[in-house]
DNA sequence: ATTATTTATGACCGATCGGTACAGAAGATG
DNA sequence: CATCTTCTGTACCGATCGGTCATAAATAAT
């Protein structure tokens, strides 16, 4: 486990950064989904031999969660740090929905959407650490619409949340879509198209 | 090749049906994915043994891409059913999207959506074939709301193609968070949100 | 009955899968 | 130095992967 700043630890130290791996696993979890990527793929991408790859992570599901996990508070990360950017709550909200669709745009698409597609409905695990994840995200959607009808600038009628998950669907949609029929400025221009539509 | 009717063709006939065995291997994929679903797991499925499977599909990735094919067929031909049963076309816009609700409700999603997630990067062939049925949907999508239109039914002043794209998305949104966070009802609730916002 | 043609079946293929065991190198501690 | 502990690399595991093939069985044509 972690040690305590300053105090090292007894054995010989790591020669590889825990982090570092864990974040070329992500991409080649995110690139090509769980089943397509074998343990020769993690190998290579990481640097490290199986050996050393299953002390430091268990096995590959689990290195899997771990990867999902970073993912998904990495990108949540970067969307809060532009969450309150403008004045305007709505304006906030463009930008983190566009935030999120240029993520989502370069070919491997959403981690959170490719897992929920693949693995979700026979892995108990992943599901239940993505609707984790996707309650989070809902949660603070909904704060910032509650904001935005607050300063005036939504005149839905609808509840906050009700409005929330129709723009997480939509982002949901534009995610998946993305990789084969939508391209990012046609995402984008739907994305604007619903917020227009709630003002 | 099929043979006309009445006469027999040669040799031993076949002791299964394809389109039964076709429609068995579809069900394998779509609730497991491409690469999840293995040889010994359409074997079992179809009832067929492994020879016979090759003799009659070639290879796993045909038999898949004609269990695709069957699917986008078989789902189109349902929504067409549906697509002028009332008067109004703004509620024949309205029964199509439920029924996709529907069709993708059901734990395992909608396996176009899957297959766009978990293949279309890295599979060609796969993001070819899922382009022409997404555009073939999306056409008929943009017919139905230049229809409602006209009708008077729809207010929104984008064109129909742009309408029909948010559409879209909105259903592809809600196939694949229906795999995780979202009830059928929110779904259905979701639609007819966007429904509304658009009259 | 024989031959031609097709299908059904299960043995078999090399490759790869995820995962383990172990030997030995390499640092840290005394 | 000796003695830990940990890391690295490789050999190896049984299982399964997708795919092939030889052969038996069933029918039609001769």
């Amino acid at each position: 486990m972690a040690q305590a700043l300053g105090k090292r630890p007894v054995g010989r130290p790591r020669e590889f950064d825990e982090d570092k791996a864990l974040e070329a696993a992500m991409e080649a979890f995110w690139q090509k989904g769980y089943e397509a990527t074998s343990l020769s793929d993690l190998c290579n991408c990481t640097g490290l031999h199986k050996g050393s790859l299953y002390q430091t992570f268990g096995s590959k599901h689990e290195l899997f969660m771990r990867a999902l996990r970073n993912y998904t508070d990495r990108t949540f990360a970067e969307v809060a740090s532009v969450i309150s950017e403008s004045q305007s709550p709505l304006e906030n909200i463009r930008a983190v929905m566009h935030l999120v669709i240029n993520q989502a745009s370069e070919e491997s698409g959403c981690m959170m959407m490719n897992s929920l597609a693949e693995l979700a409905p026979h892995d108990p695990e992943v599901k239940e650490a993505l609707q984790a994840s996707g309650q989070r995200r809902l949660t603070a959607m909904t704060e910032l619409v509650g904001k935005a009808k607050d300063a005036g600038e939504i005149r839905d009628a609808r509840q906050p949340g009700e409005i929330a998950l129709q723009l997480m669907v939509t982002l949901a949609g534009s995610a998946t879509t993305m990789k084969g029929f939508l391209t990012r400025e046609q995402a984008l221009e739907t994305v604007d198209n619903v917020l227009r539509s709630l003002t």
